[in-house]
DNA sequence: CGTCTTCTTGAGCCACTTCAAGGTAAGTGG
DNA sequence: CCACTTACCTTGAAGTGGCTCAAGAAGACG
């Protein structure tokens, strides 16, 4: 009916073996801060799934580094990618048995992962674990219900507080250095490349940012950009 | 920037007094299974505020009879309604100390009300109330985002989602009884009221749908509104 | 039977989409 | 080191779905 949109997938890339995932030499690391819950690290090349929507939830994720999209294609082909997973974040717990979306490797990305049913063991004996899996879901929670708030703002709005939420979240340097493309922003956005392109253009035009490349961008205005966010 | 948009709240209804609340003589009920969590019957009027955004969340709440909605409203006065809550759904659960929404009752209702803080205090003892609580969460989470998804399709897909789900979630008649206005939908949904009268006048033009009155809406064809659900 | 609220309908407009090039950057093989 | 390729990004011109503004109809209530 809509015609209004975002990428449409067709097939999906080459290497969507689930597994590309040499084994990487790196040592192990901690994801609730739990040393019964050791992750083993696992290399994902860029555009790797690393699950698919309404596969069974077998493992918890962290990204050591790199990046992680989450997001849901409708039948005609349009994509939402309902976040994106940067350094320290845990993703891909599920209270049911299987994922609500598909996870996909932004760059290449070391991530951790730790087998789900260890996690819930653990969880019951230790409650801290346990207020730790519902504290991250109640995170995810309120970051959807921002996501929703955001898609009924005009294009402006979006990409304002799409900017502030990534300078605030990725390492602090002179540019934000935004691990995804375009294509990627406007489906997060619900919007479509074009516009997502047009839109930094004009921002940058008012000089409120600054397009050093095209993914490295230097918020010159974040008073600005926070007037536009409400 | 953008005009687009829902309603413009300037002011507050009348009884925002928090608790217009004369206290029901209605019998208490159990809010998770539980006899330890029994919660008081508390009668709010139509349009009477449950709890209002980043007030410290002192309770939990359950829907005995009529409708909640929980609400955030831009600075602008855009109001984005996330979610509506129907007999039988707890609202209200909080990971942190404040709500992130605001609530209201839509029609007269009796909401059964149980401390946080007690609630908590059990959930540390009885790992199935923890559970509860991780899963009531995990629920809202998952309505989040499809919400969100929603959001970025046309109006036609956005109202036949919304019917099929009311339809859903309400009891079993042969029309759907809205509990909400045009506004309300219009509201959650991200169209202007406008747009979801047309759209609804247009789907029973279609026989989709038949409209006996405005909220006794007849599904007639629901193999169509799946399609258009995606 | 007026008054108020809610809902519907119409006409014009605008932000974002669509379609269509063209430009830039990064990688690859010679 | 440079031609070639491919993926990604930008820009322009035209179309359109949903918004705005405006008015009227239908209920609900005292």
């Amino acid at each position: 009916m809509l015609t209004q949109t975002q990428t449409r997938f067709r097939e999906t890339p080459a290497h969507h073996v689930s597994a590309v995932v040499r084994a990487a030499g790196v040592g192990s690391q901690m994801l609730f801060g739990c040393p019964e819950l050791t992750g083993a690290a696992m290399a994902f090349e860029r555009n790797a799934e690393v699950y698919g929507e309404s596969e069974t939830a077998d493992y918890v994720y962290k990204v050591v580094s790199g990046a992680v999209r989450t997001y849901r294609v409708l039948s005609d082909g349009r994509r939402q990618i309902s976040g994106f997973h940067l350094p320290g974040d845990v993703f891909g717990i599920e209270f049911g048995e299987e994922h609500s979306c598909s996870a996909e490797a932004i760059t290449d990305s070391n991530i951790l992962v730790v087998r789900r049913s260890l996690v819930f063991k653990v969880a019951e004996r230790n409650s801290d674990v346990a207020r730790q899996l519902w504290s991250l879901t109640a995170t995810e929670l309120r970051r959807s219900q921002q996501h929703a708030l955001l898609l009924i703002k005009s294009a402006q709005e979006r990409l304002a507080a799409f900017l502030l939420e990534m300078a605030a979240r990725l390492p602090v340097k002179s540019a934000v250095e935004l691990p995804m493309s375009r294509q990627d922003i406007a489906d997060h956005l619900g919007l479509t490349i074009e516009t997502v392109s047009r839109t930094l253009t004009q921002l940058a035009g008012s000089s409120v940012i600054e397009l050093v490349a095209s993914r490295r961008i230097v918020l010159r205005n974040r008073t600005t950009l926070s007037e536009l966010n409400s």
